[in-house]
DNA sequence: CTGGATCCAGAGTGATACTG
DNA sequence: CAGTATCACTCTGGATCCAG
């Protein structure tokens, strides 16, 4: 037992949990808007994101919420605002991301 | 140009890339056993993680090797042998990959 | 044993139209 | 403005069969 492959080992590690809250085509841009951003509004992230649907930022918006990554924050008036910024726990998570980033400037094919 | 947001600057930047590389579901899994078994066979791959098709595992396998992460050795005889590793790019990436890890483990949900 | 080929199921995403 | 509902499509991954 102490020298076999038996199990997924990987299962249920830091690894998977973090890379499913970034999981999703346009996560990762979402929440970079937002740390330069922030407090941004749905419509001005549309925007900024280019080719996005409606449903699929609503969507991933919901997610980050759930998983306590964006806060959302809505004003009571008419024509409806809302606005989302960053968590601290977002924002953490970023700080993390940005070594990825890092690695991946220099990693890059090109260079 | 200086305060707005109109495009998505995020395309072609460094975490786009780094997290194409191990977009998938078992990369992650992968690339975990690898740095800790390797060099790791096919099969033996296979039992590690479990409950992963053939199909699956050798194109994760290839995508990984296109993108210089993994090491493919193959030895000229029968039946045949063919062993995995991690190249010094991709022991380097594991190494960011880590921090994510950590992370992780810090903010789970339970914590 | 190591895969390639083919077919299929399910999730994720986009387009469009509509609501409060 | 900020979404929701519906439908269609793509993409990934799994199952199975087959070849060197």
């Amino acid at each position: 037992m102490g020298r076999g492959i038996e199990g997924a080992s990987f299962e249920g590690t830091g690894y998977s949990y973090t890379l499913s809250l970034i999981r999703g085509k346009h996560k990762m841009s979402i929440l970079y808007c937002l740390m330069e951003y922030q407090p941004v509004r749905f419509n001005e992230m549309r925007r900024y994101l280019g080719g996005v649907s409606d449903r699929t930022l609503s969507r991933s918006l919901k997610e980050l919420e759930a998983d306590g990554l964006v806060a959302r924050r809505e004003y009571p008036q008419i024509p409806p605002r809302v606005e989302y910024s960053l968590t601290e726990r977002g924002a953490s998570l970023m700080e993390v991301l940005d070594l990825l980033c890092v690695w991946g400037e220099r990693n890059r094919p090109g260079d």
